[in-house]
Parts: structure tokens; sequence; C-alpha cells
DNA sequence: CCTTCTAGGCAAGAGCCCTGACTAGAATGG
DNA sequence: CCATTCTAGTCAGGGCTCTTGCCTAGAAGG
């Protein structure tokens, strides 16, 4: 909206930017091919290289043009310093904890899986948080042996199966609602750990954000229904997660529940027998197997809220008991006042990381370009 | 996130964006004023203001600086032209239609107000409508007898009593829900009255706006009780609207009915017997009358249901009978599993079209400055 | 060995913005 | 009444950035 101060500078640094993000999206790139990726002209994208080379985010890699590819002159390929840093992808869930370990490219340089006995005790979760980050970055420098200055990431974006609270990054006891790791901090866990912001939201909100990437739709809802029961509302194109970023968190939302009483979602569950003893967690396996259609109507019911409230184009289902119930949930949608579409979730291979991977490097690409 | 091509071009639709903004902002302003006021030097904005009075935009009012205030040379007052146009904000209620016509200032240069009858036809409303366009433009050429070029307005945004169709502008009866206007049209209406785009939407979402121009909250939600139900969401400081723009129409929002019965919010009222005789409408008065504690617990279902799913800060409650209710709300949302604050709305006079009014200026200053 | 072709550099030029000095012109004040 | 003071606006100079067009270096092809 506010426009900034026209100035050279301005546009020096959008130049700048160009050259950078052309790199970040092919790697490897001569002054004359910069010049004609950016659209800018070769004195000008010349000029940036050197400014760029200067201030030691863009180096020379002595690599030159293979013979092959032509008969003129050969140019040099420059690349991203090593030093403008990596992105740390993490995903907490009652399983284990994932961390990887993303360069500026998007190229995962280091993975490290670490689980976590049942039941999870907050202690443990921190404990295997703090070593499979500890694990991702020993690996990510015995990778690149080179001449890394800092080796702890420059940021890092974590996914947690539970609710997070926006602003301090700490997961979140909902009253009643399924909690399955505890109150575990991955800021503080983290802080040491990288040098630079860290990022803590929901696995459904990082499930959808995966989900919009290959999604062209602006509004869409994403449920997911699992051990814990979460939702992820993208409007407008974002991922919208509200005031405290506990958007979403339907434990709590009315529905019809058995013998079309209104009651709490999670309610439905308990009235149901489908909650694990001495847990808040939905049993899983009990579901799938008795499949009983008073889940079906109480899922509709949010469903239909979500229609009122948000008007999604399309409600996206995921989950270990989502996915399988999808034709009976598409079968009650279309019974309702407002019938909406409803599909199972495109992205199936760990949705919430890849969701927190991508913008993990979205981030890092930002701080690099200087915003 | 993409940035604009770097180049000269650039900088100079920078400085004489900010030449534009600046008169929005001070109507008439010298040339040293304008570089004092904008932060550019006075050679480059007396440039711009020579560039924009080529271009038309801008004009020599003749005016100079008046003697008493200080001794040095007198300075040439500049403004825009008055051929950069005006903007019309339209409210369509079941009341009648109120068009107003403002300018780039922001000042209102002519309004009309339309009553309608009751029960309102919808043929009487595009009547009524089509009436007081016309007058206003009246008024407007009657106000300013100078050489203005084009009489019609160069945007118009409505706002009406309905649900409204995001892309077709249409206004859009759901099922069994309270329809005050009927199926009107009000692109078509106005699509030779107004030279260039006209924006459509439903009332509370531009009360919404109103009240988020007066308050510093990113993430609200606005609760409109009244003879139609409606909601708007706030979040990350934009009104959204879903993917037809009818997010927050909430008619068929599963609540808890009388006896804990689980219904549509809109059934609690017939089941109370609340709906005004062959009519969709909710009766206010005899509402008010018996406040019956059925509907603060139907009402308390939507507001747990915003709380889940959007996660406001803060729920505004507006409306005929929304307002003189709130300390009901306020004790009954008190009571839910996630509390949250309860405020009767802030702006009260003509929320609606308040919002619609800012946004019609908003958008005639960005045609202007021609983004 | 000459031709062909490409990466990169150089030179010239145009445009935009800035600083600092200058001019025009009105009010103030002795 | 005239010198002083003060301000709006312009001018000159300089620094940058971007662009086009031309030139050079250097490798492959014939």
């Amino acid at each position: 909206m506010e426009p900034a101060k026209p100035s050279q500078e301005l546009l020096r640094s959008i130049t700048d930017e160009h050259v950078l993000r052309a790199l970040f999206r092919h790697r490897l790139l001569t002054r004359a091919e910069l010049s004609t990726e950016t659209g800018i002209s070769k004195p000008t994208a010349g000029e940036s290289v050197r400014r760029l080379t200067e201030a030691g985010l863009v180096v020379d890699t002595g690599q030159r043009t293979p013979g092959g590819r032509g008969r003129g002159r050969v140019g040099s390929y420059y690349a991203l310093a090593p030093d403008v840093g990596t992105a740390l992808a993490v995903s907490i869930a009652p399983e284990g904890v994932v961390a990887e370990c993303v360069d500026a490219y998007g190229s995962v340089l280091a993975r490290a899986d670490e689980p976590i006995g049942r039941p999870a005790r907050p202690e443990d979760v921190s404990a295997a948080l703090a070593l499979a980050v500890d694990t991702v970055t020993a690996l990510t420098l015995a990778v690149d042996v080179g001449l890394k200055l800092e080796a702890r990431p420059r940021i890092a974006v974590v996914s947690a199966a539970d609710p997070v609270d926006r602003h301090s990054g700490r997961l979140l006891q909902l009253p009643d609602a399924p909690f399955l790791l505890g109150e575990i901090d991955p800021v503080t866990v983290l802080a040491r750990r990288v040098d630079g912001p860290v990022i803590v939201d929901n696995d459904v909100n990082w499930a959808a954000e995966a989900e919009r990437a290959v999604t062209p739709l602006d509004d869409f809802a994403y449920v997911y229904l699992d051990e814990g029961l979460g939702c992820a509302i993208v409007s407008d194109g974002e991922v919208r997660r509200g005031h405290r970023g506990l958007a979403g968190e339907v434990a709590h939302l009315i529905t019809t529940g058995p013998e079309g009483r209104a009651m709490p979602l999670i309610e439905v569950f308990g009235a149901l027998g489908l909650r694990r003893p001495h847990s808040t967690a939905i049993d899983v396996g009990l579901l799938l197997e008795r499949r009983p259609p008073e889940v079906v109507t109480a899922v509709g019911g949010l469903i239909a809220a979500l229609t009122t409230l948000i008007d999604p184009e399309l409600v996206i289902v995921g989950g270990r008991w989502g996915t399988p119930l999808i034709d009976d949930l598409a079968a009650e949608t279309a019974r309702l006042a407002r019938p909406v579409p409803v599909r199972a979730a495109a992205v199936e291979d760990e949705p919430s990381f890849a969701g927190a991977r991508a913008d993990a490097l979205f981030r890092l690409r930002e701080l690099i370009v200087g915003r």
C-alpha cells in the first residue's frame, strides 16, 4: 500500500533481488544467462553480480561453460555463496520428531528421524526434538565440509501435532480436546540451536500450506481427522490462523450428536466410546472397525459450519480415518443445505512436513534477499 | 512478492504516486509544501507536478499563498484536476436506498435518500436504486458547475442487506434464510450509470470494514443481529469473504436450540415464533419484547463456532436486537469452553454505508494513482 | 587457418534524484 | 522609503542506474 521512497538505491536492490531469485531457481548461471533470465541488461546484471560477490552472497564457482554447448567463449558460472545459510524444517508428532536441513535452492542437505516411545511424555518429546536437531545439524556439516562459517540454520519452521499459540510458539492444551504431545516449548529448545527466528505452527495448518502449493484454489478448508481433530482455513490464498493461532481447533464445535442432541464434536467420540483409555486421543483403529454413522453426521456438522462461516470452494479431508471415510462424508455433505465438494488430500507424503519445509525455504530466501 | 522490473520509469511513477497521495490528504499544496510533505527534494517534486499537470491529473488552482502566512515569495497552490473523477457509495436496505458521491479528497459532494415501501418488492428496490443514483449524479453536477468532462462516477461500491455473490455481484437467496431485498442485480442497474467497476457486497461485511478502520485489531468477528442474521470475519487485517462471498451467512449454522436439540440457527427463531408472518425476516420488536433465553443460547453457539473456527480476538455485536442483548450475550460467551470478549459495535452511524464509502474512496484513489 | 559464435566488457547516452546556490518577489522594520 | 528578511521556485552540477550498441577474447567448426 505505502510505496517505498523513490531512490536509486531502491532500483539497485530490486536488481539484486532479481539476480538472487534467478540463482535460487537455477543454482548455476553465467552473467549472460542471468541477464536473459531476469530480463535485465547484460551490463546491469554483471554489475549486480560484482556487488553481490563483494557482499559475500554470490561466488564464482570456478566452473566454466562446457565446451559441448556451443562454440562461443566460455562463461563463468556463479552461484550463491555457501554461507547464505540453511533452514531447518521440523515435524513433531506422537510417533517421533523429523528434522531436515534445506539450503536456499530447496535441496535437502540432511535428515534425522527420532522416534518417541508411547505414551509420549513431554520431556521425551523435548529431548527427541533437541536430539533430532543436533543430529541434522551435525550431518549437514559433514555433508558440506566447505568453509561454512555458521553451522546453525538461519531459521527454523516447526510443525507440531497440537494447538500452537501463535505468538509464543508454545503448545497449548485446550479443555477436553486431544492433546498428544504435552506442554512443550519448541522455541526455547531451538533458540540456542538456530541463529534466527523459530516459527511454530499446528501440523494441520502446514498440511494445508502444502496442499495450497499444489491446488490453485484461493479458498478451501482442510479437515484433518486422526487421533486429534483439526482443521485449517485457507482464505484469499493464505492460511488464516486467527488471533492466537487457534483457528480450526474444532474439538468444541457444537454439532449434531447421537439422537440429534447438540454437543461438542469431541464429545461425540466420547459418547460412542471411541476415545483411547486414559488418553484424550481418538482410537483410530476402533473407529475404522465400527464406522458409526453418528461420526459421519457429526463431521457433517463441522463441514456445514465451515461452509456457513468461511464459504470454501472445496473441503479437503485428510488424516488416518478421514481419508477412508471420504465417500461417506461426501454423501453427507451433498445433503447439506449448502452442499460443498469434498475431496481427499492430494499431498499424501508427510503433508505437514512438506508444508513446513516449503515455508522454511520461503523464509530463508526472504532473509537472503533482505526483506 | 514478485518485485517489479527495475527501471527509471518505476522511480518516476513512485514519485508521482507520492505527490498524488499528498494531494489526497491535503487538497491544496504548493510545490515547496509537496516537497516537505513527501520527503522528495524540491526539484524532483516540481518536476513531478509538471508531469502530472501535463497528464491532466493536477492543476494550478490560481490561488496563491496568502500574504499573512510569512514574508517570502508567494507560492502557487496545486490541486487534483476536477476530472480525476468521483466515486459512488450506495446502501440498499429494506428501508430504502442511500447513495453518496465522494471526490478523491473524501468529501461527500451529494447525497440522495430513496425510501422503499413495505413490503419491498425486487422491482421497487431496483427502481429506487436507479433513482437514487440518478439523483445523486445530477446533484453532483449541480454542485460543481466546472468543466467536468465525465459526469459518471469512476467506480461504485454497493452495500446490500442480503447475501451477495462475490463474482457476479448479484443478490442470492439461500435456502430458508431471511431474504429482504429479493433477487436484484445492482451491477446491471449501475453499469450504464458508472464509468468503471461496480463492487457489491453484503452490508455486514461493509460494517466490519468500517469497524476495522477504528479498531486496531487484526482478527475479529462482527455478528449482526437484526431482521436478517449476518456475520463478517476479519482475519489478518482484512475482511474475508470466502469463495462465493458467502462467508458469514450463518442462518444454517447448527447450534443449540430449544431443549438442547441441534438445529440450524434460523430455525430457532421459527420454533420460538419470532419470524414475521409471510416473510423470512425476524420480528425484531417481538424478540425484544420477549427476550427468550433460547435465543441467547443459540447465538452463543454461533459465537462458539466462530471462536473454534476462526479464533477472533474479539466479537463485535451489532444490529437492532444484538446491541440491546449485548450483556446477555457476554454472560453467555463467558461460560463457553473458550471464552471470548464481546463488545458492541463502535461505529453506530450507518456502519455499513460508512464501510462502503471508505472502500469507494480507497478504490477511486487507487484508480487515480494507476494501480 | 579462417570463420562462426558466445561471454563479457566498454563507451556513450538518457533519465532520475539529490545538493547547493541562485533568483524573484513580498512583507517587515527602522 | 529603502534595506533586510524570508520563502517559492529554478538552475547547475553531480552521482547513480539502466540501456543500447559495439568491441574483444577465446573456443569450436569447417
